[in-house]
DNA sequence: AAAGATTGAGGGGTCAATCTTG
DNA sequence: CAAGATTGACCCCTCAATCTTT
């Protein structure tokens, strides 16, 4: 038998292109009609309101993200502009900044976070089993292991 | 059993996300740094490649991709500049306006076609048995039927 | 008026250079 | 000088307005 194309390799490569463009702008379309907040705030939110005291220096916020510094300096700005979060000094080492979570922002993430959550179940987890959850979670960790080899230097994102 | 939350289907959503971004990235780079064509590209020159005649009009073009209009005007521009493309008007709808591939343009794809295969064979394809691939297919166009219901407007990508 | 395509204005990201502090 | 963070220049995309043709 000759060599064949690895055909269903390629139509699961082609449906996460999709399924990964369409759950995106339809959960970012869901905040944003609703609350106002783009998913990018959202993810900024969710980080901060899970870490001590609500705040993390911008080095750990960008580690944990999928942004450059200067990316982050310019979303935590917005997120300021629209009084979620405000900027601190560190007292200890003055060259670095606190982001910090407003009481507004958390409000604003008591509110998204639920939201969110049942997009991410609507769209996306309704759809799917558990074997096949576990699957993909199995087969994304060998990939991502195998892209950056000394463990990933990107947190998880809900 | 209190109803617990949906650990499952949340790491498979987390690693959906984290893999994502890391397969685009390290895909585009490849292409990037080996040929100096960027992913988005790469995407114009396979559906033009595939298309009768190398051509296709705008208004198809877009339908098959994620983006606007303006969105592939501007692609398509930055593709003419770099030579790859050629404009021209339809005959017989002279609102209408093609897309066609030059000879280095086709040339182009025939370098980076083998070189994006292989790319998405080694960093998705060999980490993925048969069976999760199946799985993920399945899944992900239960999840895109979900969002898109009459039929997705987007063509597949490889 | 509607359809196909483009343009101007603006949002949001990256890279390289810069400023401040250690 | 190196590290943390920001800024300036620039790239790429979207939305609304526009132009041409049907």
């Amino acid at each position: 038998m000759p060599t064949k194309p690895d055909t269903k390799r390629m139509r699961a490569w082609q449906s996460l292109l999709i399924a990964h463009s369409a759950l995106v702008s339809q959960l970012d379309h869901e905040l944003q009609a609703t609350l106002g907040i783009p998913l990018q705030w959202y993810e900024v939110l969710l980080r901060l309101y899970r870490a001590p005291g609500n705040r993390m220096r911008m080095q750990e916020l960008t580690q944990s993200m999928f942004f450059t510094p200067s990316g982050v300096t310019r979303l935590v700005d917005r997120l300021v502009q629209a009084g979620l979060v405000k900027r601190e000094q560190c007292p200890t080492d003055k060259r670095g900044f606190f982001a910090t979570l407003t009481p507004k922002g958390v409000e604003a993430f008591r509110e998204a976070g639920p939201l969110h959550l049942k997009g991410i179940q609507q769209h996306f987890g309704r759809h799917v089993s558990e074997e096949e959850a576990d699957a993909m979670a199995d087969a994304f960790t060998r990939v991502v292991d195998g892209i950056y080899p000394a463990g990933s230097p990107r947190e998880l994102a809900v």
